[in-house]
DNA sequence: GCCCATCCTTACCAGAAGGTAAGTATTGAA
DNA sequence: TTCAATACTTACCTTCTGGTAAGGATGGGC
């Protein structure tokens, strides 16, 4: 099972968050329930544009046991079911910040920097 | 190589960042080059009790292609490479402080719950 | 009787990530 | 001449992660 090769002994506290948040859907998953506050298995299907069911699936599942997400059935038919952040998730989120905005600033600079490699050799092979 | 497969094009920030940090390894690194300010590759090996020399390595180059390290080799015998974080390493590392602190703020909680499952059973198989 | 929509579930597979263990290069000291 | 110290390097293997594609359950509408 997937879910019970986690939750080890953890060295630091990133450790521990990056668990919970390692996998290729999970921050988009914590930003897009951020966004919407409540959000079927379809729209977040069709809001994650190339997830497979599987992963988010599974994703989902593995949120919902650490405590991230809650999830909510209602028994019609078609089904419905509905996931949202618990508190948990929305403070993950908020600590998840920062973090996005360095991104954000690097994703900049490696484009202004791509830019200017068309225009000459920039890095020399460097001496080992 | 291991290298060339990342930088993809990225969804949000968070992404950016995740690629730039996602390795077993490199958030311990930060780290611990945060601590010391300058460290050799074998003060890092042993300060990262259970890493590999083939990861530490790999994970090294990684973090100096991504501008986090700086490199820097005294041609001595025997040989002494000093390795520490450039300014947007130390800017990556505030980043993630407040994750770090969201994490340490869960493990407690997980030690906290943990006792309490071992009187009794806490939860129950959840209807699907 | 058959199709529809929705939310999964399963089997199988490919590639990435990481571990193990041995080897390399250099030069001074014993 | 052999060893020690340091920083890698390489080959090989196992495990983990994620993808593809197909199928299942349910009940209402045609």
């Amino acid at each position: 099972m997937t879910s019970s090769t986690r939750r080890g002994p953890y060295i630091c506290g990133i450790d521990a968050a990056m668990d919970v948040v390692s996998g290729k859907w999970k921050s988009l998953i914590l930003w897009e329930l951020n966004n919407y506050g409540t959000r079927r298995f379809g729209e977040l299907r069709r809001g994650l544009p190339g997830v497979s069911e599987k992963m988010l699936i599974q994703h989902l599942r593995e949120m919902e046991e650490d405590g991230l997400i809650h999830r909510e059935v209602y028994r019609e038919v078609p089904p419905r079911v509905e996931y949202s952040l618990t508190e948990d998730g929305k403070s993950l989120n908020e600590a998840l910040r920062p973090l996005g905005e360095w991104g954000t600033k690097r994703s900049a600079r490696l484009a202004a920097g791509s830019e200017l490699i068309d225009q000459a050799f920039i890095t020399p092979p460097r001496p080992r």
